[in-house]
DNA sequence: CTTTGCAGAGTGAATACTCACTAACTTCTC
DNA sequence: GAGAAGTTAGTGAGTATTCACTCTGCAAAG
Protein backbone atom coordinates (compact mmCIF):
# COMPACT_ATOMS: atom_id res chain seq x y z
CA UNK A 1 0.00 0.00 0.00
CA UNK A 2 1.44 3.35 -0.44
CA UNK A 3 2.22 5.47 2.33
CA UNK A 4 0.77 8.64 0.53
CA UNK A 5 -1.50 9.28 -1.69
CA UNK A 6 -1.11 11.70 -4.79
CA UNK A 7 -3.32 14.45 -5.70
CA UNK A 8 -3.89 12.26 -9.10
CA UNK A 9 -4.76 8.82 -7.46
CA UNK A 10 -7.24 11.17 -5.48
CA UNK A 11 -9.01 12.64 -8.19
CA UNK A 12 -8.93 9.13 -10.04
CA UNK A 13 -10.71 7.53 -7.04
CA UNK A 14 -13.19 9.87 -6.45
CA UNK A 15 -13.97 9.72 -10.59
CA UNK A 16 -13.88 6.04 -9.97
CA UNK A 17 -16.21 6.45 -7.30
CA UNK A 18 -18.86 8.69 -9.33
CA UNK A 19 -18.85 6.08 -12.01
CA UNK A 20 -19.50 3.35 -9.71
CA UNK A 21 -22.76 5.04 -7.84
CA UNK A 22 -23.72 5.87 -11.46
CA UNK A 23 -23.36 2.78 -13.18
CA UNK A 24 -21.89 0.26 -10.84
CA UNK A 25 -18.60 -1.92 -10.73
CA UNK A 26 -19.74 -3.63 -14.56
CA UNK A 27 -19.14 -0.12 -15.86
CA UNK A 28 -15.87 1.20 -14.58
CA UNK A 29 -14.20 0.72 -17.47
CA UNK A 30 -10.59 1.73 -18.45
CA UNK A 31 -12.36 3.55 -21.25
CA UNK A 32 -14.82 5.30 -19.24
CA UNK A 33 -12.73 6.04 -16.10
CA UNK A 34 -10.36 7.91 -18.85
CA UNK A 35 -13.40 9.76 -20.44
CA UNK A 36 -13.96 10.84 -16.72
CA UNK A 37 -10.31 11.58 -15.98
CA UNK A 38 -10.10 13.29 -19.62
CA UNK A 39 -7.04 11.44 -20.68
CA UNK A 40 -6.06 8.37 -22.01
CA UNK A 41 -6.81 4.49 -20.79
CA UNK A 42 -3.12 4.30 -20.78
CA UNK A 43 -2.36 6.75 -18.24
CA UNK A 44 -4.42 5.16 -15.58
CA UNK A 45 -1.31 2.93 -15.44
CA UNK A 46 0.67 6.01 -14.72
CA UNK A 47 -0.94 6.04 -11.17
CA UNK A 48 -2.28 2.91 -10.85
CA UNK A 49 -0.41 -0.83 -11.23
CA UNK A 50 -4.20 -2.31 -12.29
CA UNK A 51 -7.68 -1.60 -12.09
CA UNK A 52 -8.24 -3.43 -8.26
CA UNK A 53 -5.52 -1.08 -7.29
CA UNK A 54 -7.98 1.64 -7.49
CA UNK A 55 -10.72 0.80 -5.55
CA UNK A 56 -8.36 -1.10 -3.25
CA UNK A 57 -7.02 2.98 -2.84
CA UNK A 58 -10.71 3.96 -2.74
CA UNK A 59 -12.07 1.81 0.15
CA UNK A 60 -8.33 2.39 2.34
CA UNK A 61 -8.65 5.99 2.13
CA UNK A 62 -12.69 5.89 3.17
CA UNK A 63 -11.65 3.43 5.71
CA UNK A 64 -8.73 5.97 7.19
CA UNK A 65 -10.84 8.79 7.13
CA UNK A 66 -14.37 7.30 8.44
CA UNK A 67 -12.32 6.31 11.83
CA UNK A 68 -10.43 9.68 11.73
CA UNK A 69 -13.89 11.24 11.32
CA UNK A 70 -15.81 8.97 13.88
CA UNK A 71 -13.17 9.20 16.23
CA UNK A 72 -13.69 12.84 16.59
CA UNK A 73 -17.74 12.45 17.07
CA UNK A 74 -18.01 9.75 19.65
CA UNK A 75 -17.22 11.21 23.50
CA UNK A 76 -16.83 10.31 26.60
CA UNK A 77 -19.38 12.81 27.83
CA UNK A 78 -22.05 12.44 25.93
CA UNK A 79 -24.61 9.18 26.68
CA UNK A 80 -24.11 5.72 24.25
CA UNK A 81 -27.64 7.56 22.70
CA UNK A 82 -26.07 10.19 21.47
CA UNK A 83 -22.64 8.93 20.22
CA UNK A 84 -24.63 6.26 17.91
CA UNK A 85 -26.75 9.71 17.10
CA UNK A 86 -23.42 11.32 16.29
CA UNK A 87 -21.88 8.19 14.68
CA UNK A 88 -24.74 8.20 11.92
CA UNK A 89 -25.54 11.56 11.89
CA UNK A 90 -21.49 12.12 10.68
CA UNK A 91 -22.03 9.02 8.53
CA UNK A 92 -24.95 10.56 6.80
CA UNK A 93 -23.25 14.28 6.20
CA UNK A 94 -20.03 12.23 4.88
CA UNK A 95 -21.47 10.32 1.99
CA UNK A 96 -24.00 13.47 1.47
CA UNK A 97 -20.72 15.42 0.79
CA UNK A 98 -18.72 12.78 -0.55
CA UNK A 99 -21.39 10.24 -2.73
CA UNK A 100 -18.57 8.55 -4.38
CA UNK A 101 -17.83 6.34 -1.19
CA UNK A 102 -21.60 4.86 -1.31
CA UNK A 103 -20.22 1.95 -3.12
CA UNK A 104 -18.52 0.80 0.17
CA UNK A 105 -21.81 0.36 1.96
CA UNK A 106 -23.66 -0.95 -0.72
CA UNK A 107 -21.12 -3.34 -0.97
CA UNK A 108 -22.78 -6.07 -2.76
CA UNK A 109 -21.25 -6.32 -5.59
CA UNK A 110 -17.69 -6.20 -4.19
CA UNK A 111 -18.38 -9.23 -2.55
CA UNK A 112 -17.09 -10.92 -5.90
CA UNK A 113 -14.33 -9.17 -6.18
CA UNK A 114 -10.65 -10.07 -5.33
CA UNK A 115 -9.78 -10.64 -1.76
CA UNK A 116 -7.33 -7.37 -1.44
CA UNK A 117 -11.22 -5.46 -2.30
CA UNK A 118 -12.64 -7.67 0.20
CA UNK A 119 -10.35 -7.39 3.36
CA UNK A 120 -10.39 -3.50 2.76
CA UNK A 121 -14.43 -3.39 2.51
CA UNK A 122 -14.29 -5.98 6.07
CA UNK A 123 -12.03 -3.83 7.27
CA UNK A 124 -14.54 -0.66 7.47
CA UNK A 125 -17.68 -3.24 8.28
CA UNK A 126 -15.83 -3.93 11.21
CA UNK A 127 -14.37 -0.98 12.61
CA UNK A 128 -18.47 0.14 12.56
CA UNK A 129 -19.65 -2.69 14.39
CA UNK A 130 -16.97 -2.49 17.06
CA UNK A 131 -17.97 0.85 17.79
CA UNK A 132 -21.24 0.60 17.86
CA UNK A 133 -20.96 -2.69 20.25
CA UNK A 134 -18.82 -0.83 22.30
CA UNK A 135 -21.83 2.12 22.75
CA UNK A 136 -24.50 -0.13 23.02
CA UNK A 137 -23.02 -2.59 25.49
CA UNK A 138 -22.39 0.91 27.46
CA UNK A 139 -26.00 1.77 27.28
CA UNK A 140 -26.57 -1.52 28.28
CA UNK A 141 -24.86 -1.58 31.34
CA UNK A 142 -26.24 1.59 32.07
CA UNK A 143 -29.45 0.50 31.61
CA UNK A 144 -30.20 3.43 28.77
CA UNK A 145 -31.12 0.09 26.28
CA UNK A 146 -33.23 -2.76 26.41
CA UNK A 147 -31.47 -6.27 28.44
CA UNK A 148 -33.63 -9.09 26.60
CA UNK A 149 -31.98 -8.72 22.82
CA UNK A 150 -28.57 -9.22 22.52
CA UNK A 151 -26.11 -6.93 21.62
CA UNK A 152 -24.83 -8.46 18.19
CA UNK A 153 -28.94 -8.40 17.36
CA UNK A 154 -29.38 -5.01 18.08
CA UNK A 155 -26.16 -4.08 15.85
CA UNK A 156 -27.26 -5.88 13.20
CA UNK A 157 -30.89 -4.11 13.23
CA UNK A 158 -28.74 -0.09 13.18
CA UNK A 159 -26.29 -1.48 9.99
CA UNK A 160 -29.47 -3.50 8.01
CA UNK A 161 -31.37 0.12 8.54
CA UNK A 162 -28.90 2.00 7.45
CA UNK A 163 -27.53 0.18 4.89
CA UNK A 164 -31.42 0.28 3.46
CA UNK A 165 -30.94 3.91 3.80
CA UNK A 166 -28.30 3.81 1.58
CA UNK A 167 -30.15 1.74 -1.30
CA UNK A 168 -32.84 3.70 -0.89
CA UNK A 169 -30.82 7.04 -1.75
CA UNK A 170 -28.94 5.44 -4.69
CA UNK A 171 -32.29 3.92 -5.87
CA UNK A 172 -33.57 8.70 -5.32
CA UNK A 173 -30.56 8.94 -7.67
CA UNK A 174 -29.04 10.54 -4.83
CA UNK A 175 -31.11 13.23 -3.99
CA UNK A 176 -32.92 12.04 -1.22
CA UNK A 177 -31.98 14.35 1.48
CA UNK A 178 -30.01 11.65 2.99
CA UNK A 179 -29.51 13.09 6.51
CA UNK A 180 -33.01 14.02 7.11
CA UNK A 181 -34.13 10.82 6.18
CA UNK A 182 -31.61 8.76 7.54
CA UNK A 183 -31.24 9.97 11.40
CA UNK A 184 -35.30 9.90 11.48
CA UNK A 185 -34.55 6.12 10.99
CA UNK A 186 -31.83 6.21 13.56
CA UNK A 187 -34.04 8.05 15.92
CA UNK A 188 -36.67 5.86 15.28
CA UNK A 189 -34.40 2.69 16.22
CA UNK A 190 -32.65 4.66 19.31
CA UNK A 191 -36.42 5.22 20.61
CA UNK A 192 -36.86 1.07 20.42
CA UNK A 193 -34.05 0.90 22.00
CA UNK A 194 -34.99 2.36 24.90
CA UNK A 195 -35.19 1.07 28.05
CA UNK A 196 -38.54 1.29 29.27
CA UNK B 1 -43.45 -12.15 -21.56
CA UNK B 2 -43.72 -15.83 -22.24
CA UNK B 3 -47.17 -17.02 -20.72
CA UNK B 4 -45.89 -20.49 -20.29
CA UNK B 5 -41.80 -21.07 -18.94
CA UNK B 6 -40.39 -24.32 -20.34
CA UNK B 7 -38.17 -26.48 -18.67
CA UNK B 8 -35.17 -25.86 -20.38
CA UNK B 9 -35.93 -22.05 -19.57
CA UNK B 10 -36.00 -23.00 -15.50
CA UNK B 11 -32.83 -25.00 -16.19
CA UNK B 12 -30.95 -21.91 -17.62
CA UNK B 13 -32.62 -19.50 -15.22
CA UNK B 14 -31.66 -21.92 -12.15
CA UNK B 15 -28.21 -21.89 -13.04
CA UNK B 16 -27.91 -18.44 -13.59
CA UNK B 17 -29.06 -17.82 -10.41
CA UNK B 18 -26.35 -19.93 -9.13
CA UNK B 19 -23.70 -18.00 -10.98
CA UNK B 20 -24.92 -14.68 -9.76
CA UNK B 21 -24.58 -16.38 -6.21
CA UNK B 22 -21.58 -17.32 -6.62
CA UNK B 23 -19.85 -15.02 -8.70
CA UNK B 24 -22.36 -11.82 -9.27
CA UNK B 25 -23.55 -10.07 -11.79
CA UNK B 26 -20.37 -9.43 -13.98
CA UNK B 27 -19.77 -13.55 -13.61
CA UNK B 28 -22.69 -14.77 -15.08
CA UNK B 29 -21.23 -14.87 -18.73
CA UNK B 30 -22.54 -16.71 -21.76
CA UNK B 31 -19.77 -18.71 -21.84
CA UNK B 32 -20.05 -19.54 -17.71
CA UNK B 33 -23.78 -20.12 -18.39
CA UNK B 34 -23.13 -22.66 -20.98
CA UNK B 35 -20.48 -24.16 -19.12
CA UNK B 36 -23.08 -24.80 -16.21
CA UNK B 37 -25.36 -25.97 -18.37
CA UNK B 38 -23.27 -28.05 -20.30
CA UNK B 39 -24.05 -27.11 -23.50
CA UNK B 40 -23.08 -24.35 -26.14
CA UNK B 41 -22.98 -20.72 -25.80
CA UNK B 42 -25.33 -20.39 -28.61
CA UNK B 43 -27.73 -22.97 -27.68
CA UNK B 44 -28.73 -20.37 -24.84
CA UNK B 45 -30.66 -18.08 -27.64
CA UNK B 46 -32.85 -20.99 -28.28
CA UNK B 47 -34.26 -20.04 -25.40
CA UNK B 48 -33.93 -16.76 -24.37
CA UNK B 49 -34.05 -13.66 -26.71
CA UNK B 50 -31.11 -12.10 -25.16
CA UNK B 51 -29.11 -12.48 -21.75
CA UNK B 52 -31.30 -9.80 -20.03
CA UNK B 53 -34.24 -11.86 -20.36
CA UNK B 54 -32.79 -14.36 -18.49
CA UNK B 55 -32.82 -12.61 -15.48
CA UNK B 56 -36.02 -10.58 -16.19
CA UNK B 57 -37.84 -14.58 -15.84
CA UNK B 58 -36.04 -15.08 -13.24
CA UNK B 59 -37.16 -12.34 -11.03
CA UNK B 60 -40.67 -12.62 -12.81
CA UNK B 61 -40.70 -16.19 -11.54
CA UNK B 62 -39.86 -15.17 -7.98
CA UNK B 63 -42.02 -12.39 -8.18
CA UNK B 64 -45.04 -14.57 -9.18
CA UNK B 65 -43.86 -17.44 -6.59
CA UNK B 66 -43.84 -15.07 -3.39
CA UNK B 67 -46.70 -13.83 -3.73
CA UNK B 68 -48.54 -16.93 -3.94
CA UNK B 69 -46.19 -18.20 -1.29
CA UNK B 70 -47.00 -15.98 1.44
CA UNK B 71 -50.34 -15.09 0.68
CA UNK B 72 -50.88 -18.75 2.05
CA UNK B 73 -49.05 -17.99 5.29
CA UNK B 74 -50.99 -15.01 5.78
CA UNK B 75 -53.84 -15.64 8.08
CA UNK B 76 -56.60 -13.24 9.33
CA UNK B 77 -56.46 -16.02 12.60
CA UNK B 78 -53.18 -14.80 13.40
CA UNK B 79 -52.10 -11.49 15.18
CA UNK B 80 -50.11 -9.50 13.08
CA UNK B 81 -46.94 -10.09 14.59
CA UNK B 82 -47.83 -13.76 13.45
CA UNK B 83 -48.20 -13.33 9.78
CA UNK B 84 -45.06 -10.64 10.13
CA UNK B 85 -42.80 -13.92 11.71
CA UNK B 86 -44.44 -16.25 8.98
CA UNK B 87 -43.74 -14.38 6.12
CA UNK B 88 -40.35 -14.02 6.98
CA UNK B 89 -40.14 -18.07 8.21
CA UNK B 90 -41.29 -18.52 4.52
CA UNK B 91 -39.09 -16.05 3.19
CA UNK B 92 -35.79 -17.52 4.94
CA UNK B 93 -37.03 -21.70 4.39
CA UNK B 94 -37.55 -20.16 0.60
CA UNK B 95 -34.55 -18.74 0.14
CA UNK B 96 -32.54 -21.73 1.81
CA UNK B 97 -34.01 -24.38 -0.59
CA UNK B 98 -33.60 -22.12 -3.60
CA UNK B 99 -30.41 -19.98 -2.61
CA UNK B 100 -29.83 -19.22 -6.16
CA UNK B 101 -32.39 -16.75 -6.14
CA UNK B 102 -30.78 -14.74 -3.96
CA UNK B 103 -30.23 -12.21 -6.30
CA UNK B 104 -32.95 -10.72 -5.74
CA UNK B 105 -32.44 -9.36 -2.18
CA UNK B 106 -29.12 -8.51 -2.23
CA UNK B 107 -30.21 -6.37 -5.38
CA UNK B 108 -27.72 -3.59 -5.72
CA UNK B 109 -25.70 -4.74 -8.63
CA UNK B 110 -29.34 -5.08 -10.41
CA UNK B 111 -29.49 -1.34 -10.22
CA UNK B 112 -27.44 -0.70 -12.60
CA UNK B 113 -28.78 -2.76 -15.16
CA UNK B 114 -31.65 -2.57 -17.76
CA UNK B 115 -35.55 -0.52 -16.92
CA UNK B 116 -37.11 -4.13 -17.42
CA UNK B 117 -34.92 -5.70 -14.82
CA UNK B 118 -35.32 -2.94 -12.58
CA UNK B 119 -38.84 -3.18 -12.91
CA UNK B 120 -39.34 -6.27 -12.02
CA UNK B 121 -36.47 -6.25 -8.94
CA UNK B 122 -39.49 -3.12 -7.72
CA UNK B 123 -42.36 -4.79 -8.56
CA UNK B 124 -41.11 -7.85 -5.81
CA UNK B 125 -40.20 -4.83 -3.45
CA UNK B 126 -43.53 -3.11 -3.63
CA UNK B 127 -45.39 -6.56 -2.78
CA UNK B 128 -43.08 -7.26 0.12
CA UNK B 129 -43.43 -3.50 1.57
CA UNK B 130 -47.33 -3.75 0.94
CA UNK B 131 -48.06 -6.75 2.69
CA UNK B 132 -45.64 -5.80 5.69
CA UNK B 133 -47.36 -2.42 5.74
CA UNK B 134 -50.88 -3.67 5.71
CA UNK B 135 -49.39 -6.13 9.15
CA UNK B 136 -48.23 -3.55 10.55
CA UNK B 137 -51.04 -1.02 10.51
CA UNK B 138 -52.95 -3.87 11.82
CA UNK B 139 -50.68 -4.40 14.43
CA UNK B 140 -51.63 -0.48 15.74
CA UNK B 141 -54.66 -0.46 15.21
CA UNK B 142 -55.30 -3.46 17.70
CA UNK B 143 -52.00 -2.00 19.87
CA UNK B 144 -49.72 -4.80 19.55
CA UNK B 145 -47.56 -2.10 18.36
CA UNK B 146 -46.06 0.94 19.13
CA UNK B 147 -48.19 4.00 17.61
CA UNK B 148 -44.92 6.12 18.38
CA UNK B 149 -43.11 5.31 15.23
CA UNK B 150 -44.49 6.03 11.79
CA UNK B 151 -45.42 2.88 9.70
CA UNK B 152 -43.19 3.25 6.90
CA UNK B 153 -39.80 3.40 9.61
CA UNK B 154 -40.73 0.40 11.17
CA UNK B 155 -40.80 -1.12 7.25
CA UNK B 156 -38.34 0.33 6.91
CA UNK B 157 -36.01 -1.92 10.27
CA UNK B 158 -37.61 -5.12 9.23
CA UNK B 159 -36.70 -5.19 5.35
CA UNK B 160 -33.37 -3.66 6.18
CA UNK B 161 -32.48 -6.36 8.97
CA UNK B 162 -33.67 -9.08 6.25
CA UNK B 163 -31.61 -7.47 4.11
CA UNK B 164 -28.82 -7.63 6.39
CA UNK B 165 -29.39 -11.30 6.74
CA UNK B 166 -29.13 -11.83 3.20
CA UNK B 167 -25.96 -10.51 2.86
CA UNK B 168 -24.30 -11.88 5.74
CA UNK B 169 -25.41 -14.80 4.31
CA UNK B 170 -23.87 -15.19 1.08
CA UNK B 171 -20.60 -13.54 3.24
CA UNK B 172 -20.55 -17.14 4.88
CA UNK B 173 -20.83 -18.54 1.51
CA UNK B 174 -24.30 -20.07 2.21
CA UNK B 175 -23.16 -22.02 4.71
CA UNK B 176 -25.33 -19.84 7.53
CA UNK B 177 -28.47 -21.38 9.16
CA UNK B 178 -29.98 -18.88 7.85
CA UNK B 179 -33.59 -19.51 8.67
CA UNK B 180 -32.68 -20.01 12.32
CA UNK B 181 -30.62 -16.90 12.46
CA UNK B 182 -33.19 -15.18 10.62
CA UNK B 183 -36.06 -15.60 12.48
CA UNK B 184 -33.89 -14.86 15.68
CA UNK B 185 -33.68 -11.37 14.22
CA UNK B 186 -37.59 -10.69 13.28
CA UNK B 187 -37.88 -12.31 16.67
CA UNK B 188 -36.10 -9.45 18.56
CA UNK B 189 -37.49 -7.15 16.09
CA UNK B 190 -41.06 -7.77 16.85
CA UNK B 191 -40.05 -7.91 20.95
CA UNK B 192 -38.68 -4.15 20.17
CA UNK B 193 -41.99 -3.54 18.28
CA UNK B 194 -44.94 -4.67 21.16
CA UNK B 195 -46.64 -1.92 22.55
CA UNK B 196 -45.06 -2.17 26.01
C1' DC C 1 19.62 13.84 -17.07
C1' DT C 2 15.77 11.63 -14.70
C1' DT C 3 11.18 11.37 -13.46
C1' DT C 4 6.47 12.04 -14.13
C1' DG C 5 2.47 12.34 -16.76
C1' DC C 6 0.67 11.73 -20.54
C1' DA C 7 -0.70 9.99 -25.84
C1' DG C 8 -1.70 6.74 -29.54
C1' DA C 9 -1.24 2.30 -31.50
C1' DG C 10 -1.60 -2.00 -30.47
C1' DT C 11 -2.30 -6.83 -28.08
C1' DG C 12 -4.74 -10.98 -26.81
C1' DA C 13 -8.60 -12.41 -24.50
C1' DA C 14 -13.27 -12.07 -23.55
C1' DT C 15 -18.01 -10.71 -24.53
C1' DA C 16 -22.93 -11.22 -26.46
C1' DC C 17 -24.73 -12.65 -30.24
C1' DT C 18 -25.47 -14.41 -35.44
C1' DC C 19 -25.31 -17.71 -38.99
C1' DA C 20 -25.63 -21.97 -41.37
C1' DC C 21 -25.99 -26.37 -40.42
C1' DT C 22 -27.16 -31.10 -38.16
C1' DA C 23 -29.68 -34.59 -35.73
C1' DA C 24 -33.60 -36.19 -33.64
C1' DC C 25 -38.22 -36.09 -33.12
C1' DT C 26 -43.07 -35.22 -34.53
C1' DT C 27 -46.68 -34.52 -37.70
C1' DC C 28 -48.68 -34.77 -42.09
C1' DT C 29 -49.69 -36.81 -46.54
C1' DC C 30 -50.21 -40.48 -49.55
C1' DG D 1 -47.01 -47.88 -42.80
C1' DA D 2 -43.48 -45.15 -45.20
C1' DG D 3 -41.58 -41.09 -46.55
C1' DA D 4 -41.57 -36.13 -46.67
C1' DA D 5 -41.94 -31.95 -44.31
C1' DG D 6 -41.69 -29.29 -40.28
C1' DT D 7 -39.98 -28.26 -35.64
C1' DT D 8 -36.88 -28.11 -31.86
C1' DA D 9 -32.66 -28.03 -29.67
C1' DG D 10 -28.47 -28.06 -30.32
C1' DT D 11 -23.38 -27.19 -32.74
C1' DG D 12 -19.10 -24.81 -34.29
C1' DA D 13 -17.40 -21.07 -36.76
C1' DG D 14 -17.63 -16.65 -36.93
C1' DT D 15 -18.69 -11.41 -36.05
C1' DA D 16 -18.04 -6.91 -34.09
C1' DT D 17 -17.01 -4.94 -30.09
C1' DT D 18 -15.07 -4.26 -25.62
C1' DC D 19 -11.90 -5.11 -22.11
C1' DA D 20 -7.48 -4.41 -19.26
C1' DC D 21 -3.26 -3.64 -20.22
C1' DT D 22 1.61 -3.00 -22.79
C1' DC D 23 4.80 -0.57 -25.52
C1' DT D 24 6.99 3.31 -27.40
C1' DG D 25 7.46 7.93 -27.76
C1' DC D 26 7.04 12.77 -26.33
C1' DA D 27 6.83 16.83 -23.33
C1' DA D 28 7.35 19.14 -19.10
C1' DA D 29 9.23 19.67 -14.61
C1' DG D 30 12.77 19.19 -11.27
Amino acid sequence: MKTAISNRQAEIIAASGRILMEKGIKGLTTKCLADEMNFSESAIYRHFKNKDDIIILLLHELGTSTEARLKTVISKTKTPEENIRAIFKSQFTFFQENPHYVIAILSESLLDSSDAIKNELFKIMQFITKILTHEIELGKKHGHFIKEIQTTELVHIIVGSFRLCMFKWKLSNFKLDIEKEGLKIIDSILLLLKNK
